[in-house]
Formats: C-alpha cells, sequence, structure tokens
RNA sequence: GUGGGUAUAGCGUAGUUGGUUAACGCGUCAGUUUGUGGCACUGAAGACCGUGGGUUCGAAUCCCACUACCCACCCCA
C-alpha cells in the first residue's frame, strides 16, 4: 500500500486545541469593542466574481495581480477566493439595499482571507481579518471614531506599544497634481532608482515613497511631500482629523511616506505598526474610501474602513505577555469500578452535562489508578469514584482535587444540585452559598 | 519571483578525525497501587536521522541534487 503523506498546503496553518483559546479570546475582544462602538456583523461569501476585486483593489497592485486565487467554476464565470474584506461587504451593502437604511451603517466582520505571496513571520496565504468598515459619512469625525475603536481593540487585547501614523493621500483630483509632481521629480534620478521603482514612476509613483531600497529612499527623502499639494477640502479634513484626535489624546505622527497599497483609498490613510513582531509589523491599516461606493454601483456615498491581521495581533498579544481566557476545565471525572458503576457513572455524567456541568467518565476502560491520573492529567476540579457498595448505600464520595477533601454526597435526586453547591463555593468560597439556604 | 538559514521519535534537543543495537528531557501508555490523582521508581511504545543519488569495507556524520519549513526582500493585515 502507498504511504500518503498530505500535509497542509504552503502557508496555511492548523489552530489546534492547545492554540485556539487564544483565537476565541482575541476574536471575542475584537467583536465585543466593535459591538461596544454601533458596529454589527456582517458575513459576506468566501469567494466572490474576480471582477469585484480588480475594479476595488485595483488592476495595477500587486494584490490582484500576483495574488489572486482565481478559480473558473464549471465554466462559469471566474471567481476569486478574497484576498481583503472592503470589496465584499460594499458590494453587499450595495446590493442588498442597505444604502436605504439609516447612515452610517457601521459594519465589522472576521473573515479568512487569501493571497498567494511567499510565507514569512506574520504573513500566511491564508490569514484571517478582522474588520470595521463605516458607509456615510464624509466628516473626520468619523475618522477618529474609528481610529479610537482601532486603538481601543489593540488595549483591549493587550497589545502596547504600537505607533499610529496618519497621512492624507488627497482626492483623486489633488492627488493627481501631487503625482505629476512626483513624476516630475522621480524623473531626473531615472539612472539610480531601483528597477521596481522605475515601472512604478509609469503607474503609481506614490509607491515609491514607500521603496525601502536605500537608494530610492535617499532619493525619496527630499521629494515633494502629498500634504503640501491637498486641495482646500482634503486638508481641512485632515486638519480637522487631527485636532478631533489631538482632543481625544490618541498619539500619532504625521507620516507621509505611508500609503496604502490598495488603490481605493482617499484622503484619510493611517497604520499601527508593532515593532517587535517581525517585519510584517503593520497590524492594522486603515483608512477613507469615499469613491469605492459609487465605483462599485452605489450612489455617491463616503465611506471609511480599517483591517487588523489575526495573525499578527496573536503575535504581538504573545509579545506583550496578554492574558488569554483558558479552556472549560472539566468540573467532574466520574471514576468507576465495574460494569454496573460504569452506567451509573454515565447516568451521571448526561445528568451533570444536561444541567451545565462538564463531566467526563471513562470511557477507555482504565484501571481506577488510571481514571484518577487521568482525571488529574485533564485537571478537573473534582472526582467521585463509584463502585457497587457506593450504589448499594447510595452514597458518593466527591473529592476536591485540589484540596483532596472528601464530600459524601447521596446519590439520589439531590445529587445535581448538592454537586452544584459544592461547585459554587469551590469556584466563589462559602459565602455565595448563604442566600440559598 | 530573489536571497539567507534549518532539517535526528508527538514536542524540544545531543550526537564531526566516518565505526556495532542512534542518546537525553518532556509528553504518551502501563506497572509498583482491584477504593482514589499529583511525587517517586520500573518498564513499554514511538525515528528506515527530510528525499534521492554518490564516496567508502562502513554514512545521521563527507559530497551533489531535490524537497519542505523558517527568516528576509517585495507586498500587505
Amino acid at each position: 500500500m502507498a504511504e500518503l503523506n498530505i500535509k497542509r498546503p504552503k502557508g496555511t496553518q492548523d489552530i489546534t486545541p492547545k492554540e485556539v483559546n487564544k483565537w476565541q479570546t482575541i476574536e471575542g475582544v475584537c467583536k465585543s469593542a466593535a459591538e461596544d462602538y454601533g458596529f454589527s456583523e456582517i458575513r459576506t461569501p468566501t469567494f466572490e466574481d474576480t471582477k469585484l476585486f480588480v475594479r476595488s483593489v485595483g488592476d495595477a497592485t500587486d494584490v490582484v495581480q500576483k495574488e489572486m486565487y482565481t478559480v473558473t467554476s464549471k465554466g462559469d464565470s471566474e471567481f476569486t477566493l478574497k484576498p481583503e474584506g472592503t470589496a465584499g461587504v460594499i458590494r453587499a451593502v450595495i446590493e442588498n439595499g442597505m444604502l436605504n437604511e439609516a447612515f452610517p451603517q457601521k459594519l465589522f466582520y472576521i473573515t479568512q482571507c487569501f493571497r498567494h505571496e511567499k510565507p514569512q513571520a506574520g504573513r500566511l496565504r491564508e490569514f484571517h481579518q478582522f474588520g470595521c468598515e463605516m458607509i456615510g459619512t464624509k466628516s473626520p469625525v468619523a475618522d477618529a471614531d474609528l481610529i479610537m475603536l482601532a486603538a481601543d481593540v489593540l488595549e483591549r487585547i493587550g497589545i502596547t506599544g504600537t505607533k499610529l501614523n496618519i497621512n492624507s493621500i488627497g482626492c483623486p483630483s489633488c492627488r493627481a497634481e501631487y503625482t505629476k509632481a512626483l513624476r516630475k521629480y522621480f524623473s531626473k534620478y531615472t539612472d539610480t532608482l531601483c528597477e521596481t521603482c522605475i515601472s512604478r514612476l509609469e503607474k503609481n509613483p506614490m509607491r515609491i515613497l514607500d521603496c525601502k531600497s536605500p537608494v530610492c529612499s535617499g532619493i525619496a527623502k527630499d521629494a515633494p511631500v502629498i500634504l503640501d499639494y491637498l486641495c482646500d477640502e482634503c486638508k481641512e479634513h485632515f486638519d480637522k482629523l487631527k485636532s478631533i484626535l489631538d482632543a481625544m489624546g490618541i498619539e500619532y505622527s504625521v507620516n507621509p511616506r505611508i500609503v496604502r497599497g490598495l488603490d481605493y483609498y482617499t484622503k484619510t490613510v493611517f497604520e499601527f505598526i508593532c515593532d517587535n513582531i517581525g517585519a510584517q509589523a503593520t497590524v492594522c491599516g486603515g483608512g477613507r474610501y469615499d469613491g469605492l461606493v459609487q465605483d462599485l454601483g452605489g450612489a455617491d456615498t463616503p465611506a471609511l474602513g480599517f483591517a487588523m491581521g489575526i495573525e499578527r495581533l496573536l503575535i504581538a498579544a504573545k509579545q506583550c505577555n496578554a492574558e488569554f481566557i483558558e479552556h472549560l476545565n472539566c468540573d467532574i471525572y466520574l471514576a468507576s469500578i465495574g460494569e454496573d458503576a460504569l452506567l451509573k457513572t454515565a447516568q451521571l455524567a448526561r445528568d451533570l452535562r444536561g444541567a451545565g456541568f462538564v463531566a467526563e467518565y471513562d470511557i477507555v476502560g482504565r484501571s481506577l489508578n488510571a481514571q484518577m491520573k487521568y482525571a488529574n492529567k485533564i485537571n478537573a476540579k473534582f472526582s467521585a469514584v463509584i463502585g457497587y457498595d457506593d450504589i448499594k448505600k447510595g452514597v458518593v464520595r466527591v473529592k476536591n482535587m485540589e484540596t483532596g477533601e472528601i464530600d459524601n454526597l447521596s446519590l439520589d435526586d439531590s445529587f445535581l444540585d448538592r454537586f452544584s453547591d459544592v461547585l459554587t463555593s469551590y469556584v466563589f468560597g462559602d459565602e455565595f452559598l448563604l442566600d440559598k439556604d
């Protein structure tokens, strides 16, 4: 027989039970923070019409040009596994008539995304994003509120030491002016710029500002700055945002070199950087996309949003020694001696489980000693041993596994209530029982 | 797509002048202990030393190729 050796695809990961509580913690924090800010969850398909991403993310971007997982389904249209979350949400908002509901629409999602990249620390081919979108407000107060939410999420997770960078990349009209100025500036250096930057000169000269090649960044240092080219409206928007952030006490630095790599961004862009998680340091990125809704066929509607990479949040949280919720431990392990007792423990386990307790019994066929060792290993709070005599006497000895104390409980209908009391006093202390008696 | 690093049991590691049966810790299972776990002791299972070639009487060890993973560039969350 041929030996199968199937491994998970490159750039994917298994989240084992040992890790899953960390994911649950982070997802829980994201969800509850978003809900505290008035956001509702939206779920959209894992794959979409390829044209959606080409149109929104931009056909000149790396994401569209070389990172999409595209499939054709039975000769139908071309579909693409979503490389980011915003496009699908906006498509759904338009398609479901949500633009006719009260503005602003405030939506969040937690979803996997797919990009065909070479994996490294903080970058996978299947990864997960928590994202928030606000649709239907052009006020800079919304920008500030969204940034406040992002900052809150990081803080609630326990990620400290992040830096917020903000910038404005203007609207299509002022950006055109700026792009012209950039081309003029960089075209003086065509013989020294790196190869990719030469091609950027044509397509999107703003990306040269972001090049990490020492030569290019040296040249970029003295390049024109977008902020000097903003039109009055964009400038006022950005100034207003800064003053609101100041008033809120949110620290930031203006970094005219940050440029989001997706084409739909306008005006405000921002990112939260975490230095100690490797080269992929952007833990949150977002901004305005005032033209996207209209581009995708909706009414002219301003909007903005951000996304966080959950894998990166996890790395950052671990670096910061953030606390994670623990898994549910076993409340009681029911050990048995003999067949009759085993059946009794099975019955009892069912009753306990029905009452909301985590109960386990021997489904392996172990010796009593081995059962107790197992109870210890799974960190059971209590154990009980049931044998012939106990069934006859109608008494069961319940042992506190931490202190070793043993309580005698009668093995009848009152057992559930009595055990509930025992467990309550174990978890909260005796005083919580006073009301009951 | 371009670099650099790594590859020995489930996990973490030791093992170079090439030399029997590849070692240790953790973990798993069992026993010491057929009415009570943690500690301790004893034992067991588990590795064709990433794959394929080559050199050699002999390769985990030396050489070549390949693959996988990691890190970085790029890009982005």
